[in-house]
RNA sequence: GCCGGGGUGGCCGAGAGGCUAAGGCGGCCGGCUGCAGACCGGCUUAUUCCCGGGUUCGAGUCCCGGCCCCGGCUCCA
């Protein structure tokens, strides 16, 4: 039985989505002002973990992850840079994209805001009509948060005195803790036409018109940074549950914890921001996953160095052991009987899978989760390696293979189908370093090993022998 | 000030009333070894869980009171 912490309660609730079987999931995507950087990716693998496990338990899931491409941050870069809002938001666009697909984040549907301003000004003329909204002389529109009636449970502020936003319409608007819907076009702005004249969406509206006509007028999961509590999602609860009629919109809300650099929060002014381009230079796309999807969604996670690395030598430990029992099962017989040590095994494993689900039900625990992840790989080289039995081999790889649902860095091993000719070119280099070796060439020895290693190929000596794994 | 989350070994991080407090990283020693790495074994690695009270047969775990840290509170994943 799945529980998770509802920020709206703040409490453990027993997990039941509206439609058994079927999980809808919201999650607020980037503004694409700039490029993708580590607190994003924090973001969006804890989601993606998330989505994974659930399709893991047998959900079908719909994901669906926005992307703001029009709000002040890109006009003003637009401003800076001589060129169009659209090149601005495209080119960062392609760069989330990038992103995602290195982090092997697959996501359903990722609406762009522009593309929905009909939709956007259909729903602010409901809010109008309900009288939950007014036009102010300018031509922009507010949300009436006095009408509302339940503003503020979400963020834990319940007086009035702790909802003040937007403090530049501060004039214009009935009560300075009134929000954006519409924003009425200032010279030189990007606009759009609309019956209050020409403007463009307020930054909360987009994600309730949004998750409102793919996933419906309820759903289960809404999710984002922690930072998006207040205002963003009180207001786009707020003005959802008002327009549609409906309570509650969303069942879970979920939010994932801040990342700090070195201990520090990152932003503009400490000049500590990590872009994933930069990052990627230096650590496979694998480890940044790892790193951060064994991280509790809702703690803080520190970005250092020490921390990379420890992913990346876990990594390095899980890719060997899936390699390891794929040799064992090219090389081994397939015998018709255990030993005892065998059938020993085979209860292991499956004690360790009953802690990994048992783990993963209470919140998503991928750090207890992981630790029975790590015990395998450790029974995988100390014991299953030691006196290789086929069977026992092909089950610690259907379990690895099934954690990997989850944690998604050893997608690569999994699909190869082999042996591929490229797998028999490997290892007639491997042959030939060997002879090499044989006749005390050690300096062409290394260098093979050397290039090979550029190549993605790691060589490990064992005496005579020599394995090879990817990386 | 307000709203959250925390303080567990050198570091990361489980444990949320009851067997000897997971797992990983790092370091050291040994095995293997032309070198490197990987892997294996051992140690570092917790009479102890920020401090002080209390409840209980029994408390990192519950209660009370402190201290400290981090994040949010204009825009932010």
């Amino acid at each position: 039985m799945l529980r998770v912490y509802n920020t709206l309660s703040r409490r453990l609730e027993v997990f039941s989505p509206l439609n058994p079987g079927t999980v809808l999931m919201y999650v607020c995507g980037p503004t694409v002002y700039d490029y993708t950087h580590v607190g994003h990716a924090r973001t969006y693998v804890a989601f993606d973990v998330i989505k994974r496990y659930l399709r893991l338990k047998g959900y079908d899931v719909v994901h669906v992850q926005n992307i703001t491409d029009i709000d002040d941050k890109i006009i003003r870069r637009s401003r800076e840079e001589g060129r169009s809002w659209r090149e601005v938001a495209d080119e960062f666009t392609r760069d989330y994209l990038e992103v995602l697909e290195k982090l092997n984040i697959k996501v359903d549907l990722h609406p762009r805001v522009t593309e929905h301003i009909s939709e956007i000004i259909e729903f602010i003329g409901l809010l109008l009509e309900k009288g939950y909204a007014y036009v102010a002389p300018s031509g922009s529109v507010y949300f009436d948060v006095d009408s509302y009636g339940d503003y503020g449970r979400l963020s834990g502020r319940l007086s009035k005195e702790e909802w003040g936003q937007e403090q530049e319409y501060v004039k214009e608007k009935k009560h300075p803790y009134d929000f954006a819907l519409w924003k009425a076009a200032k010279p030189g702005e990007p606009w759009w036409e609309s019956p209050w004249g020409p403007g463009r969406p307020g930054w909360h509206i987009e994600c309730s018109v949004m998750a409102t006509l793919y996933l419906g007028e309820r759903f289960d999961i809404h999710g984002g940074g922690s930072d998006l509590i207040f205002p963003h999602h009180e207001n786009e609860r707020a003005q959802s549950e008002a327009a549609l009629g409906v309570k509650p919109w969303v069942r879970y809300w979920l939010h994932t914890g801040m990342l700090t650099v070195e201990g520090q929060k990152m932003s503009k002014s400490l000049g500590n921001i990590v872009p994933l381009k930069d990052l990627f230079r230096e650590w496979q796309p694998e480890v940044v996953r790892l790193w951060l999807a064994t991280v509790h969604y809702r703690s803080v996670v520190n970005f250092s160095d020490a921390s990379l690395h420890q992913a990346g030598r876990n990594y390095e430990r899980l890719a060997n052991a899936v390699q390891a029992l794929q040799e064992v099962l090219r090389k081994e017989e397939y015998s018709f009987k255990l030993s005892d040590e065998g059938r020993k095994l085979l209860r292991e494993m499956a004690r360790l899978r009953r802690g990994f689900y048992e783990a993963m039900d209470e919140d998503f625990n991928v750090s207890k989760a992981f630790s029975y992840v790590y015990e395998l790989t450790s029974i995988v080289f100390s014991r299953i390696l030691e006196k290789p039995e086929a069977a026992v081999a092909l089950r610690a790889l259907a379990l690895l293979e099934e954690f990997n649902k989850v944690l998604g860095v050893l997608d690569k091993f999994f699909s190869r189908a082999p042996p591929l000719p490229l797998d028999q070119l490997i290892e007639l280099i491997v042959e030939v370093r060997k002879r090499l070796r044989k006749a005390r060439e050690y300096e062409l020895a290394d260098w093979i090993r050397e290039q090979l290693l550029k190549q993605g190929v790691r060589l490990y000596d064992r005496g005579e022998e020599t394995v090879w794994r990817l990386l």
